[in-house]
DNA sequence: GCCGTTTTCGGCCCGACTGTTTTCAGTCG
């Protein structure tokens, strides 16, 4: 059928392009970097990258939004009629003309020249212009030949320190994750608490913030003597090159490549400089427009009034919570300084009380050495008794993961009726004979019905064909959400952080057929995976669908890994009342049984 | 390119540090 068959007789031109958010918010990112490298308007690229930010950040598909009579893509906030149009352009054809004459004009290898710490876009234009630079391999060579420290407003020490930013850029370091960065913290910080001039110490940037990723750490110190720490810190051993050292700030890069910037301020300007550091950059644009609306100005010294012959009044600075109500802001949660929903609801008066550790009651996913765990039943109860948790489900493999020793029907009904037996010696935790079902490749569960009406709770999950179509892997997951026996999904994309992308579901149609079936959907607390992450915990929020928050324990020590799901649960504006398991056990099992 | 309790033009957060500069531009967070 052409498109003019289509035409005539009405039938619905199916959609010739299924462009991702996140495909479009890359497309308006790489178009930033072309327009900065052309020396376009600062604030031009900046409506780019913002555009892209406010798209990766959106809780459902740009196609719904076109698809809806009743809304615009302008309500959005940062997308205009330009890039309203774009967006259009880019879901309609799958490509954007803008971006191929960008390309046209520069190669895009040039954009690989960014990477380089200390190598902006005015400096990479230059030597593209210039020298012919186009790759990180040329640069190499014009740096050794010594013919960049012949350019104007470059020098030899300029060449020095692009050679070194060369190293950096070419083994393409990636963010750490969170928990491997806190190891970093936990050992830093110790060093640091050795210093005796240390009043106060607090990480800040987005450690603090709880991302799943970290790029650098930011550290902040109140002290009397800056210097005097900045030795202290200069001694620390592991680190491979001091970036820059001045009278409050000092850079280093750590031996594996990680950048920490230190920083010491007087106590009066500690509160200011941890909100300041603390960002996130857009969170902070924010808070410094509303300032200025005010005739106040905050910088990470504190908040001031600006006085007549540009005298100064300092306002506060000692604490965050001064200088948010210096601005007649709340304080926020690090965890939802991103600029997304958090001005809204303080304005609202309706700041969310966050999920904490403390609230969660159960702990829903976890194996034992039936399947791939290490530690027996009873140790896995017990381990979690000692942690206080009232209830847990011990929801080992199903058969069909044979490499973890999957359960079949048979080995399933022998663990429940262990723990039948066993339940009697626990008179003060709930266990639940639950499974990790698989959802086969072929589509339905791995185990039998008649098996899994026997069970307490179900996990649904995929482990098999996570590389399947969109269409595949979407009606898979949603055949196990139509299952009666089913509960739950667990790890609902797959994704592993920076090791493996999502599957390639749509998890719109998963949110809309969890609500519609009464299904939980699980926040996996391993730190490799967090997932859902914290977009998908506020979709699925907006979608009245409890979080389930789990461990995906395999041993004992596994349990500890909550804090990281509840953490990743708050970034989402997830409360309590989000949360299935932050209820007593009389509460979680009335959810369950009514499919809430 | 976006936006509006300075609303259709003229703004757009703010400061530290470095290097190449003779007063500042570039980069970074």
């Amino acid at each position: 059928m052409s498109f003019a068959d289509c035409f005539y007789t009405g039938y619905e031109m199916p959609k010739l392009t299924d462009m991702t958010n996140r495909e479009i918010a890359e497309v308006f990112e790489q178009v930033a970097d072309l327009l900065e490298f052309e020396g376009a308007n600062p604030f031009r690229v900046g409506a780019y990258r913002n555009g892209a930010r406010k798209i990766s950040d959106l809780p459902e598909p740009l196609s719904a939004i076109v698809d809806d009579e009743q809304r615009q893509l302008t309500d959005i906030d940062g997308i205009g009629k330009d890039l309203a149009e774009k967006i259009g352009t880019l879901l309609a054809t799958g490509s954007l003309p803008m971006l191929a004459e960008l390309l046209e004009r520069i190669p895009s290898t040039v954009l690989a020249l960014l990477r380089v710490p200390g190598l902006g876009p005015k400096k990479a234009a230059i030597l593209y212009q210039e020298l012919g630079v186009n790759s990180l391999e040329d640069l190499r060579n014009v740096c050794e030949a010594e013919q960049v420290r012949g350019l104007k407003g470059f020098g030899a020490k300029t060449e020095a320190t692009i050679l070194k930013g060369l190293a950096v850029a070419e083994t393409a370091l990636e963010r750490m994750r969170w928990v491997e960065a806190d190891a970093v913290v936990t050992e830093l910080l110790d060093f640091l608490r050795q210093h005796a001039g240390i009043k106060q110490m607090e990480m800040a940037g987005s450690y603090r913030r709880g991302c799943e990723t970290v790029g650098d750490l930011d550290v902040l110190v109140e002290a009397a003597d800056a210097s005097a720490v900045m030795d202290h810190f200069g001694n620390y051993p592991e680190i491979a090159d001091v970036l820059a050292c001045g009278d409050t700030k000092m850079s280093v890069r750590l031996a594996h490549g990680l950048q920490i910037d230190l920083r010491v301020v007087p106590s009066e300007s500690f509160g200011a400089a941890l909100q300041y550091f603390t960002g996130s950059k857009d969170h902070n644009v924010v808070v410094r427009g509303r300032a200025k609306q005010q005739g106040l100005k905050v910088n990470e010294w504190g908040v001031f009034r600006e006085d007549a012959q540009e005298a100064e009044t300092y306002l506060a600075g000692r604490t965050e919570e001064d200088v948010y109500a210096a601005l007649g802001l709340p304080w926020f949660p690090p965890e939802v300084r991103e600029a997304r929903e958090e001005f809204d609801w303080a304005s609202q008066g309706a700041l969310p009380q966050l999920v904490e550790l403390a609230d969660i009651r159960g702990d829903l996913h976890m194996h034992t050495s039936a399947s791939d765990g290490k530690a027996s039943l009873t140790e896995m109860i017990e381990a979690a008794r000692a942690r206080g948790l009232q209830y847990i489900a011990i929801t080992d493999h199903s058969q069909r993961v044979s490499m973890a020793g999957g359960l079949d029907g048979a080995r399933l009904r022998a663990q429940w009726a262990e723990i039948d037996r066993i339940r009697k010696e626990f008179d003060d935790i709930v266990v639940l004979k639950g499974i990790e079902c698989d959802i086969l490749e072929r589509g339905g569960m791995d185990l039998p019905d008649d098996v899994l009406a026997e069970a307490d709770w179900v996990i649904a999950s995929v482990h098999y064909g996570q590389r399947q179509s969109r269409e595949q892997i979407t009606e898979r997951i949603l055949g196990a959400l139509e299952n009666p026996h089913v509960d739950i999904l667990a790890h609902p994309t797959g994704r592993l952080i920076n090791r493996r992308e999502p599957y390639a579901v749509d998890i719109d149609q998963v949110f809309v057929a969890a609500s519609k079936h009464g299904k939980f959907l699980e926040l996996n607390a391993n730190p490799a995976r967090l997932d859902l992450h914290d977009i998908h915990c506020a979709a699925a929020k907006r979608h009245g669908i409890p979080i389930v928050i789990s461990t995906d324990a395999h041993s004992p020590a596994g349990l500890e890994v909550m804090r990281h799901g509840v953490q990743q649960a708050r970034r989402g504006g997830i409360t309590p009342a989000d949360v299935a398991n932050a209820r007593s056990w009389e509460k979680f099992r009335g959810l369950l049984e009514q499919k809430y």
